[in-house]
RNA sequence: GGGAGCAUAGCUCAGUUGGUUCAGAGCAUCUGCCUUACAAGCAGAGGGUCCGCGGUUCGAGCCCGUGUGCUCCCA
């Protein structure tokens, strides 16, 4: 069969992807083998594939291919979460288009809508980890918002509000003014902005005097209801107990203080807003201050502003400066940097608020969850990260998870006319406790209707994700299921460290109080992708690729070759397209060597002229390298060190295979070539695609059907990995030195000049004679060497090469160099000389041979052994000179 | 303000109880080759005060202290 020039990616990705999912190869149903389960962290269903993704899902795809080739029962469970703030923002703007404003929707109809949206783009980001090649359990897609789901969800809510975890509260949260909804304090994103320190006067009660205050938000002086100042402050002691105005609306404030109070900030005078800043709203509380809220939830001012009602707050900030200048109440403006919280999702400055929200009581579930991290029932890796969770569940907050959104798990809970609440699987539930709290027997049928009515919030997504694990499996909904009881606790979690709180901490919690148990033996933190100049990929930023566009150019092969290998264990990775190059040069390597064995294939012979040394010397050491290989990969799996094991796979392939091995035992032109070496050679390549396979998967199986004929069913996916055998140190120490011998010897070559096709004539004094013949006529033929002879003393006319212990004479036509040789020469043997000294002088003090270790000694003598002996050969190579 | 991490070749990084000829790899660079698998390639080469300073040790890229620079997380 005719082979392409190179490999044809996208016939082969879309053959394979297919082909493998006919034969269910990621279908896995329990059974007697060990299991290996992934949970797929759930990408938001408005996403579409970016880097990060085809990092975090590489890894993951790389780790159960391998585990499915090692006899486990390998189980990767794909899915989304609602992403309740980003969907809702998605299906408001799609409304928006239609000419629908989301408050002319009932709530049912508006989850219409939402639902119509997310069966039709939901579900695109998981189609584009089929064109990466991800092996996941498709019959498996979860949805948090699934019916079972669902309900496992408010069963979780009910049994955490029953044993006292859950409560309703008001307090200062972050307002997101543009979803108009609480979030909670890990959906803030803080950054450095350039603000403006406004300088303003307040007007003292009864005197002439004013006091200055300093503020980057002086429009919500109408919010004020203090001014605080430190008690020891000189400056204001003359103001303790007065009063002062705020300017414009003329309210009469209160001189308080407290030693909160930063004396060389600004003026040292603070004004104290509880209603709008979390530190004021502490103040405002210790010091029985009024609240006065001056804004809407849409950010704008309200009427207890008194002015600039229905202004946006930004827009009323340029106002009231003006006027504030007007009046001769603003005194200076300063530049200023300080952090500003901005929400993740729709990135509107969040606006610190007073409202009664739903919490979990963190600090009574967190216990367990802290525990199993720190004793390494749960490994993280890196370990470093361990730190970053003590210090965060050691200081933990309550967790704020009501949202005022529709789209979402609707909060369970149900009002009276009276305010009072129950918390209820429905409203029938709800109505059975009103009645019992009422001392009446519960209404029924229209007697009910109307009496009670449900909250209107909907709780944060990561308050049904943190059940993922095991919920995918109805562990919940279903418990002690066969299912969850087989693949639950998870094996590994691959996530990004950004949303270890949100999210990995949350998820340990509810596996410790829902199954007793840890929903995962590890968790592998990803680095954060950043483009070259290591800023992280954004989309506002325009640096992240289009994922799709590059699998359509380079192959998905090349794509996670060229993440993995820039991607060192646990670290950032700085990520170039170049590298997609390097993966694409790859797959033309890995193509081309398989055109190369193909060509053998019709020329096979037994016992053929080709049955000399040289084969079986390159079989015999390419079979313990393989194996030498095997043992090193192995280990780097269990460290997790997958961007090193991928760079062992590529050296072994494109330098011991194809540079070494594969030239080693190559016919002549048109020659016929040994079928037992042909066959190792298959064999080998098999043995290399498997190797290579958990990283690309789709050349791999292509190239494993090509090399010979396979039975159905025969298939590299599902093919068990062979253990690594012992290997023989001796064939691959001589191995070292026969590329040593060849590499130098061609650096000679083309030092002199030799032209490529000039032969040489190759003289060897060695007292190793035994071991040269073994490889002698691969020397010949990589050196192109039309003979070799064995000498005990100098060969005059020749060049001259001191390689090891051994002396090498090589004869040509050519006009000798001697002086660059000489040169080189004398600079090998002055640096071994500073070597030998460096060693007699480690050798001669005596606290070293007392302290050191024998073997370390030992090694010292056999140094200073072999440096003598290079320089006696060097030296009598100088001589001939 | 609190905490964590990093600093090794032009770039990205290895360097695993301190001890081989230990100063490495890949990419990039330079030189020579269109050698019948591969120019998306082959062969070869150059390149570093291991951030500065001090200490421990027979011995430090590695351990300790300190300074500098950078990054991240939390308030």
């Amino acid at each position: 069969m005719e082979l392409s020039k190179n490999f044809e990616h996208k016939t082969s990705e879309d053959k394979w992807y297919s082909y493998w999912n006919e034969k269910k190869y990621f279908h896995s149903t329990p059974d007697e083998r060990e299991p290996y389960t992934v949970v797929i962290p759930p990408p938001n269903v408005t996403g579409v594939l970016h880097m990060g993704h085809c990092l975090n899902n590489t890894i993951q795809d790389i780790l159960v291919r391998r585990a499915r080739m090692m006899g486990k029962n390998a189980c990767w469970v794909p899915g989304t979460d609602h992403a309740s703030i980003a969907t809702e923002a998605k299906v408001v703007q799609m409304l928006r288009e239609k000419g629908i404003q989301k408050a002319s929707l009932s709530r049912e109809e508006f989850l219409g809508y939402a639902w119509e949206w997310k069966e039709k783009y939901g579900g695109i980001i998981l189609q584009q980890l089929k064109k990466l090649g991800c092996s996941l359990d498709w019959d498996r897609t979860s949805f948090t918002m699934d019916p079972d789901y669902y309900k496992s969800v408010i069963g979780v809510f009910l049994d955490l509000y029953e044993k006292g975890f859950i409560y309703r509260g008001k307090r200062m949260i972050n307002w997101d003014v543009k979803a108009k909804t609480a979030l909670s304090d890990e959906e803030v994103i803080r950054k450095e902005t350039n603000q403006k320190l406004y300088h303003l006067r307040y007007k003292i009660d009864s005197t002439d005097e004013y006091i200055v205050i300093a503020t980057v938000r002086p429009e919500t002086i109408m919010g004020d209801t203090a001014i605080c100042v430190h008690p020891k402050d000189e400056r204001y002691k003359h103001l303790h107990g007065k009063f002062a105005f705020v300017p414009l609306i003329n309210r009469r404030i209160p001189i308080i203080t407290d030693d909160y109070v930063t004396m060389d900030f600004g003026t040292g005078a603070l004004k104290v807003t509880p209603a709008h800043d979390m530190n004021d709203y502490q103040l405002g509380q210790k010091h029985k201050l009024e609240v006065v809220d001056i804004f809407n939830e849409d950010g704008t001012l309200n009427e207890d502003a008194q002015i600039f009602i229905g202004e946006d707050r930004f827009e009323a900030r340029k106002k009231i400066v003006l006027e504030l200048e007007a009046t001769n109440h603003l005194i200076k403006t300063e530049d200023y940097t300080s952090e500003v919280g901005y929400s993740e999702r729709t990135d509107a400055v969040v606006e610190p608020r007073l409202s009664l929200q739903w919490w979990v009581d963190m600090k009574k579930i967190a216990g367990p969850a802290l525990e199993v991290v720190m004793n390494e029932d749960i490994k993280f890796y890196p370990a470093k990260f361990k730190n970053l969770y003590r210090h965060w569940m050691e200081n933990i907050k309550d967790w704020c998870i009501s949202r005022q959104l529709w789209w979402g798990h609707r909060i369970p809970a149900w009002y009276d006319q009276e305010g009072n609440y129950y918390v209820a699987e429905n409203e029938t539930e709800a109505l059975n406790k009103w009645a019992l709290k009422h001392g009446t027997p519960p209404p029924s049928g229209e007697a009910g209707r109307g009496l009670l009515f449900q909250d209107e919030d909907c709780l944060d997504t990561w308050f049904s994700s943190w059940l993922w694990p095991f919920e995918v499996f109805k562990g919940y909904s279903n418990p002690g299921n066969k299912e969850v009881e087989y693949y639950y606790p998870t094996n590994t979690l691959v996530t990004a460290p950004e949303i270890i709180f949100f999210w990995v901490a949350r998820m340990i919690m509810a596996g410790m109080e829902y199954k007793k148990e840890i929903p995962f033996k590890e968790v592998y933190f990803t680095g954060i992708v950043r483009d070259k100049q290591g800023r992280k990929m954004s989309k506002s930023l325009g640096n992240s690729p289009d994922l799709l566009e590059l699998i359509d150019q380079y192959g998905a092969d090349a794509c996670r070759f060229g993440i993995m290998i820039s991607s060192p264990a646990g670290n950032d990775l700085l990520w170039d397209e170049s590298s997609n190059e390097q993966g694409r040069n790859f797959n033309n390597k890995l193509w081309n060597a398989l055109k190369l064995v193909k060509m053998w294939e019709g020329r096979t012979k037994d016992h053929g002229p080709q049955t000399t040394g040289e084969s079986n010397f390159a079989v015999e050491w390419f079979d313990n390298r393989l194996n030498e290989a095997k043992t090193e990969i192995n280990q780097l799996f269990k460290e997790f060190r997958l961007s090193e094991a991928l760079k062992t796979i590529y050296s072994l392939i494109w330098d011991d295979f194809c540079s070494w091995y594969l030239e080693w035992v190559k016919p002549g032109f048109e020659q016929p070539i040994d079928a037992a070496v042909y066959n190792k050679t298959i064999y080998f390549f098999e043995e290399l695609m498997q190797l290579l396979h958990p990283f690309m998967p789709f050349i791999s199986e292509e190239i494993y059907h090509l090399l010979k004929e396979r039975a159905a069913g025969d298939d590299i996916t599902i093919k068990q990995l062979s253990p690594a055998a012992k290997t023989d140190k001796e064939v691959l120490q001589l191995a070292i030195q026969l590329k040593e011998v060849i590499t130098a010897l061609r650096d000679i070559r083309v030092k002199n000049q030799i032209k490529p096709k000039e032969a040489i004539k190759l003289s060897i004094e060695t007292n190793q004679q035994q071991s040269y013949k073994l490889i002698e006529s691969i020397l010949a033929k990589q050196l192109n060497a039309e003979s070799i002879t064995y000498v005990s003393a100098t060969v005059a006319g020749t060049i001259s090469a001191v390689i090891q212990k051994d002396k090498f004479y090589i004869a040509t036509e050519q006009a000798i160099d001697t002086s660059s040789q000489k040169e080189q020469l004398l600079k090998d043997l002055e640096y071994l000389k500073g070597f030998l000294l460096s060693v007699e002088k480690k050798l001669g003090n005596e606290r070293f041979v007392q302290n050191a270790k024998q073997e370390v000694v030992d090694i010292e003598k056999k140094k200073k052994a072999d440096a003598e002996a290079k320089i006696k050969a060097i030296e009598e190579s100088l001589a001939s000179f």
